[in-house]
DNA sequence: GCACGGGTATAAGTATTCCTTTGGGGTCGG
DNA sequence: CCGACCCCAAAGGAATACTTATACCCGTGC
């Protein structure tokens, strides 16, 4: 039962006549005739009356005709359901994103798409990169905002891309109290800071710690280590000790107790985006992946 | 939105994978994946995520999928009534047939016909070969049963296709009272009853009892006309007159008061089945002719 | 009565679509 | 690292689809 047939005998149908059905469909007389001659070697039954002006239905051809309607009825809805996808009209993007990026720039991304497309729907899960990109690969996220420090190779998950999307500059932080705690924005030299305790970030956050101090000449004196940027500057602001923060992480929060400065060497980190490879081939998600791109270019550098 | 590829995509997502696919329909693992990419360019957006083991679903993939079901239970259902439809576990028959005949060989063929296909149902309409022909030509009968007298041309219609499917012999219809109404099957000489009173059947009845008198060698004195045999015999048996009848008239009734005789020169009248030209690709119609051929045959001559 | 205009079908030829073949890239598991 | 399995892209032959051309049938109107 070829389905095209179906659906030019419905134009038969609707038409009342070979001919007729020929004309709407912007063809010749012919063609139409031998389709419906094949629809009925295949039905293995008389499907229209041929009469003086035109054809009239078989019981048969009848009970065709309801069929091929319901068929052209979900043939056209599934048209307008796919084009309400593809126009943003409706939609989901499932977003993976790390804390401080979570607390900042993808709400406003958020609100940039939803005002943008009000008719999709974005979920946000907060992970960490390393997990985000596991959601990714597990399918049960579809775009996913992470972070790599310089000089650190991200790790590479085959089938996704990868985008940079802008920097993210680190920050020296320090209690109030400290000696370097005032001076504006003039960049600390860190060599001065060798004596300093420590308190370092997740695992890759760690290893850019030592990566920097150990070019500045020192070996850091880490004391604490926690994901947590609010726990870290809890930490720093109870003289426990010092560290780096990037400024994603102070835009989302500034503990009272702590200064922030620039130093010398201290490398940003790269923010990235990264989706399933043919994932910019769903409206939803490119909409998603301009927001971002959008959200985040000023805040690039 | 091409429904074939539809239903492809539809062996796609049930296989999980393009190449599974391949295998399911018997094809190559490229000719699946054409379609996969000519669906997704008219759809405007990615339908599946090619992931290492196979193709996973998008949203938009999802929902077309939906319909692609539906579209598939549809097709099915399509099948499974075109075929009830052949093989005749259901299906109409609207037969229009002259009174004698339904009263006698069509009730059998009727009976035979539902025992051969329980499923199908056939309506009777009981009509004069004229308007038996006008019922098909308007479509609202699908089989007549007719007759025309020896020597007279049936009224051709176009679209129409007329078989002969037996004769029906015609009888000297006498009052018991009457000289020749002993006799048996020794036929009567019609030269002996040029004076008697006649009674005329339907108009071409009437064209035909003319016409067999005067090969006889007299014009009949016809005083009464009646298309109903009952009626007929009614007339006669009162000595009123005599008549022809056809012998299924005389099956269906033989009035208490008359006697039957055959007689020289009476010309039979032809039975015919008379159907729309591609009527007889009609499962139904076709096994309706079967049942009334195979009843009628017995009655040939 | 016969040409005309509507409808139908069939036959043959050209186009197009479809599927296969071939070759290559990517990822997982031994 | 190789083999198995998945995917894609490009090119060619085969099948299908549509057109052209022709003929038939029926109702109508000159």
């Amino acid at each position: 039962m070829d389905v095209h047939r179906l659906l030019v005998f419905r134009e038969i149908a609707r038409a009342g006549s070979v001919a007729g059905a020929a004309r709407t469909l912007g063809w010749t007389q012919p063609a139409v005739s031998q389709h419906l001659r094949h629809l009925e070697r295949q039905a293995g039954t008389a499907l229209v009356l041929r009469r003086p002006r035109g054809v009239r239905l078989t019981e048969a051809g009848e009970v065709l005709l309801r069929h091929a309607d319901a068929i052209a009825v979900r043939l056209h809805a599934a048209a307008d359901d796919l084009a309400a996808l593809v126009q943003l009209r409706e939609g989901t993007v499932r977003l993976a994103a790390f804390p401080s990026a979570s607390a900042t720039v993808v709400p406003a991304a958020m609100s940039l798409l939803g005002r943008r497309h009000p008719g999709v729907d974005v979920r946000l899960r907060e992970a960490e990169p390393p997990e985000a990109l596991a959601l990714l690969a597990a399918g049960e996220a579809d775009l996913a905002v992470t972070f790599a420090h310089a000089g650190q190779e991200p790790d590479e998950q085959p089938g996704l891309v990868r985008t940079a999307v802008g920097e993210d500059p680190v920050r020296l932080v320090l209690p109030r109290s400290h000696p370097h705690a005032a001076g504006g924005d003039e960049p600390v030299d860190l060599r001065t800071l060798a004596a300093e305790k420590w308190i370092a970030g997740c695992a890759r956050c760690a290893a850019s710690l030592l990566r920097t101090c150990r070019e500045a000449g020192f070996t850091p004196d880490v004391r604490h280590g926690t994901d947590d940027y609010v726990v870290t500057q809890a930490l720093i602001a109870r003289g426990l000790g010092i560290g780096l923060l990037p400024r994603l992480a102070l835009d989302a929060f500034t503990a009272p107790g702590v200064a922030v400065r620039p130093a010398a060497g201290l490398l940003p980190r790269t923010l990235h985006l990264v989706h399933p490879r043919e994932a910019d081939q769903i409206p939803a998600v490119r909409a998603a992946v301009r927001a971002l791109r959008d959200t985040l270019a000023p805040a690039r550098g």
